[in-house]
DNA sequence: AACATTAAGTTAAGCGCTTAATCAATTTAA
DNA sequence: TTAAATTGATTAAGCGCTTAACTTAATGTT
């Protein structure tokens, strides 16, 4: 059986309230005292449980994240760079895909709720906003990430994605570009974010973008690809296109290669979150960083600031600036 | 406060024993009670600590999965699979991610110790197997995930890296090719089993692999391309390289475009995985795909039988075949 | 009718830990 | 020298749940 704490007590001949405050670091103890129960700990190879120490009524030291999908890349990297400052603080991560499924998103919260978890970072564009703000009246910490939902009042930390469209549409601009297509991440908030970002630009130099130069896709391989055809279709084909992703860019720019397209001569693309795709892609491409552990950061600090102040404040919202880096993938026509 | 058992007791006006009975489908409870107490459950929203429930002994329905970086797109593949399947069963999953530190590594196994998880998944090529050698004497049930130690004798799941080596191999043979240049993933066994897998098909074929043609590199942007340019450099030019991963063959391609070199009308490659990046790449990469999904539940299944019975039989060894998955990224010379 | 079964609950102990309250032994103050 | 304060440790209650053992009432058996 493992050790417990009766074990450590009995052993070092004391009392077992004496053997929490050394591992604990609370309350009075001899230096005497405590080395000595130290040393039986490491005796014995004693291992707290968190377990029994969350049932009095502390932290369990564990928070969910609810992504839609880890195997997404974008996902993939969020979720590491939540877990590795989530695991400076002690707390412990876990992984819940929910695959944009409602019944996986109720499914997983009814899980976290059991765990009692202390706090749940949610990625994942709701499927029903209902069930998260139930959690808002248990008061359970709860703090979006990468997404932002007007009625919602809990904390955000997101990237400014109005801006990071800005920021593409400025470059090509600036790049002597004047005609553009988009791909817009469908049902996604931040993807009409990011539209209104790069129309945005295109107005303040006097430039309207018009509806058929926008289409729609998921970030999926084979809808990206549909995506691509029909902009390349296009009779009066655009000199540049702002992906919303760089999954989108990078399949976009495969289908370009495949009609004989290249890139960016014959055309520039310019893609959207800085993931292994646009970093492998060739021409390497230019894309807007999202700032990944920045952002993580910010989410798990203030999540635990709320965990550790119940109702305090209520909820802020840290919009991080991306940024623009600079490969390949785009054509100075000046 | 969060209602307990108790609330519902007494609402229901029942014995608290009564209403974990109908919790947890245990016991005798007449209709007519158990839709009362159920009644109640949903009228105060109880949802049963499973905090508390865990320290009655029972589990606490998590297990951990250790990768060396959720980021790789294998790795995340593998999480999303085992997560799937853990879901399924009742189990919640917590990620931690290495990242090929000892330091990393003990951290978490501690965690995992405290948090009392039912099991652990080990996808990581230990730094230090003492460590998890340590794991077995307390008896914590433990899975080898796509890696394998030949001195540890837990429960193991894996590709069968001979076989896709050889599946591999045999494949390039059969489309003619005589000529054969390796990438190999450095330091890990599964990359060794793969070139040995190789090294044998050709043999079969009468032919011997030189070791200038093997050239050896990590799973990363960077080294890949000097893996790359070593191999294009080379004098006497292969008409076939097999890369240890996806990524490290999707760099290729991209280094040999670079190079004017067209594949697969130049040089023909083949990967190994089965990610993202095999669809992605253009041509599309023929590779050699890995059973993620079906590993994952076979993993999952034989850790939650050894932590259902408890020292049972010792490690099973599972090997599941891989699988060729053919695009155009391997030219036919016959 | 007398007894054995069975069905439906209840009681109470215990899981491993934290912590407020308490106590005994020293040390300090006056 | 005696009271007050400080230090170092112990006691015991309680966190929310499970479960073995027990009770009571209703049924069944001969």
């Amino acid at each position: 059986m493992k050790p417990t704490i009766y074990d450590v007590a009995k052993k070092a001949g004391v009392s077992i309230a004496t053997v929490s405050k050394v591992v604990n670091n609370t309350g009075r103890i001899s230096e005497k005292t405590r080395s000595r129960v130290k040393e039986v700990m490491k005796e014995i190879d004693y291992s707290p449980s968190s377990v029994a120490a969350a049932l009095t009524g502390k932290r369990t030291f564990t928070i969910g994240v609810l992504v839609p999908d880890i195997a997404n890349p974008f996902f993939a990297e969020v979720a590491r760079a939540l877990e590795n400052h989530a695991r400076m603080t002690g707390y412990a991560i876990i992984l819940c895909s929910t695959d944009y499924q409602r019944e996986r998103e109720q499914d997983y919260l009814e899980l976290l709720l059991k765990k009692q978890v202390d706090g749940i970072i949610i990625a994942t564009e709701a499927r029903d906003w209902k069930v998260f703000k139930k959690l808002l009246d248990k008061n359970i910490p709860l703090l979006m990430f990468s997404i932002d939902h007007p009625s919602f009042s809990s904390h955000v930390v997101t990237t400014d994605d109005i801006r990071g469209g800005y920021l593409a549409g400025r470059y090509l601009l600036d790049n002597g570009h004047r005609n553009f297509a988009v791909i817009v991440e469908e049902n996604r908030e931040s993807g009409r974010l990011r539209l209104e970002g790069f129309k945005q630009s295109l107005m303040d130099a006097g430039i309207e973008l018009s509806d058929s130069f926008v289409v729609f896709s998921k970030s999926r391989v084979e809808e990206a690809k549909k995506a691509a055809k029909q902009i390349l279709a296009l009779n009066n084909r655009p000199t540049s296109v702002f992906a919303a992703t760089d999954l989108i860019a990078a399949v976009f720019m495969n289908e370009a290669r495949k009609a004989n397209i290249s890139i960016p001569e014959d055309i520039s693309v310019i893609g959207f979150d800085n993931t292994i795709h646009a970093e492998i892609a060739d021409p390497g491409l230019t894309t807007i960083a999202q700032p990944t552990d920045e952002l993580a950061r910010y989410a798990i600090h203030q999540l635990l600031e709320s965990i550790e102040k119940p109702n305090s404040l209520p909820g802020h919202r840290i919009m991080l600036a991306p940024e623009l880096i600079e490969r390949d993938s785009v054509k100075n026509l000046n």
